[in-house]
DNA sequence: TCCCTCCGGTCAAACGTTTGTCTTAATTTG
DNA sequence: CAAATTAAGACAAACGTTTGACCGGAGGGA
């Protein structure tokens, strides 16, 4: 059925190693022979097996990415950008998602040993320890995305905590002091807790008071975002504006507003964080903490190439700026 | 380095073959060695070398996924379908994201051949004919999503012009006569002009005129959505309902009908199509047509397992039927 | 005893490449 | 003219599996 080079060396007249050596460009054939077997394996639609070659060579080209769940859109544009930048480095990705279950986590990395990839990329749930231990004696060059393990493993993040800070200090600057919260599920340490641990350090450097009142614990969905938000409204002294650990939180906390009469940002100024698209789709227009989920990815993959070439990584832990967005859900006060 | 079936063997006292039976449950061993292979496989952490085992199965257990674009969620959901599929019949993913341009889509093919990847997904733009021959005579099972081709190759759907007919029917049957329709790129014949055709045709079987001013050409996008809306709305009689051929332009239609100061719904009606995660979020919430998108991937790879195992596909083009969900951005009027 | 059948293995080919070493003839060099 | 170099290619091993064919011995039946 499928053409291989003996089949190509069987009709020039010649041997495979010698088929091998023009079709990968290595000058070592008369100009004669050359063409010829250009000729004919063209004629025959020639197509390389990679599966032999990755056998002899011992690359495959591929590598992986560990993902919790691809129906994120802020997932989705890391791994768009880290699809882009792989395949012009001539690599193709595989995509496994995990749900962030380590028992899944620890399956696909498995399977991702056994394809003998050349490297993966993990972004998925906590970093289990099993997984750590699993990636780090697998030996297989990897790079953390969002996740600060050690510096054993090279990650690359946004500091939750100095973002998070920002966009408190911007609503303080707006003049607002009655800022709640809605934070992310803290058991989610990076961008639960630290968004968290932002706000709290934001209230204290500019002496503002923190009020357990204004903090609502939610899971990053907009359900939480409204529940969190119907908490908060029910105190007798209301914020002038609220931060959410999450875009989708923030339209549901807008949504809470709006539903008992009041209005935003005239009475309650929203910020949210991601930037995804719907930070563009709700009423009004979301201000947020911007991430640069693409540049996370692309730079995710060109560490991990860096790796993988044995080239010595400048920082093994790189931290990509965010930028705040102003949009029409904030307004300045006082 | 990496241990093998050699190094199991030897250290075992017995040969390859032996090992690679027993590891692959071939009883063809004594209990005792076969034992005594399992503990040593243990010890050294022998993890089997797929790549080798590809190239003597001639089987890969990867499929390859030709996609347009990744951020967008509505190839994210179908994606995440056909990851959840594959991974559970042991199969593993590529992905490979095109932006619809046909010189890469040809070049992503023709990486799957070399990778002789045991399957295809093809969801990209147009599927133009040069994909097409390519796929043909490449011999690897293919299933195209969202894009009719002759029977030649398989493909699962949903059907456009119908569904985009009972949106509209539904439109009619809360008594709204006077309907405008913001469609996606005409370009696009499946989603753009089919769901135009659907639209047309309710109107037409329901004696109510079609007007050009009703109609304005958008690109699926937030912005294109804005700014039909806003071609319709310089209309001397103003529509009672829009019908949008993407959420995306529906949001934005909404967003161009409140900056007037009119009302959804109360003024005009909006009806979105895909039900993707912006129609949740935005105000007020909307009624759209719920692509199965998830299912689609689903049974995407359903059908490619089959093709693959040699089984006879039952229907070689499925359609997927669609679910309207009514929420806030419609009422019954008249 | 002879023939047959299992049992528990071994042997070797095959999958499709790459690549280091060897060969042969021709050409150059001194 | 002999020696050295070079050009163009052949040969074979290697990558790590799988798998069909073979093989020696033990046991069983006639």
């Amino acid at each position: 059925m499928t053409v291989t080079l003996k089949d190509i060396a069987e009709r020039v007249g010649v041997t495979e190693s010698t088929v091998s050596r023009v079709l990968n460009g290595v000058p070592k054939a008369s100009k004669e022979t050359c063409e010829k077997i250009l000729k004919v394996a063209e004629e025959l639609e020639y197509s390389p097996n990679q599966v032999a070659r990755s056998l002899v060579k011992q690359k495959t080209h591929v590598i992986g990415l560990v993902i919790s769940d691809i129906y994120n859109p802020y997932f989705a544009a890391v791994t768009g950008g880290i699809e882009e930048i792989a395949s012009s480095y001539g690599y193709s990705l595989i995509i496994s998602t995990t749900g962030g279950r380590e028992k899944e986590e620890l399956k696909y990395i498995n399977v991702f040993k056994e394809k003998r990839v050349d490297g993966i990329i993990f972004m998925s749930g906590r970093m289990p320890d099993s997984c750590l231990t699993e990636i780090k004696n697998s030996n297989i060059p990897t790079v953390v995305v969002a996740r600060k393990i050690d510096d054993s493993v090279p990650s690359i993040h946004i500091d939750n905590i100095k973002e998070s800070y920002k966009a408190v200090e911007f609503l303080i600057k707006s003049g607002h002091q009655k800022i709640a919260m809605i934070s992310g599920t803290f058991a989610d340490v990076e961008s639960g807790y630290n968004r968290f641990l932002g706000y709290k350090k934001a209230l204290e450097d500019y002496d503002l008071p923190f009020c357990d009142n204004y903090i609502a614990e939610g899971d990053f969905k907009l359900a939480s975002g409204i529940e969190g938000m119907r908490k908060i409204l029910k105190t007798k002294e209301l914020p002038t504006a609220v931060f959410a650990g999450s875009d989708a939180m923030a339209v549901g906390a807008i949504k809470a507003i709006k539903a008992t009469g009041l209005q935003v940002p005239e009475d309650i100024s929203v910020v949210g964080f991601d930037n995804n698209i719907i930070s563009k789709a709700c009423d009004p227009e979301l201000t947020t903490v911007g991430q640069p989920a693409k540049s996370l990815g692309k730079k995710a993959m060109e560490m991990l190439y860096k790796v993988i070439e044995g080239e010595n990584l400048a920082e093994r832990s790189i931290y990509l700026p965010c930028e705040i967005i102003i949009r029409d859900s904030t307004r300045k006060i006082g």
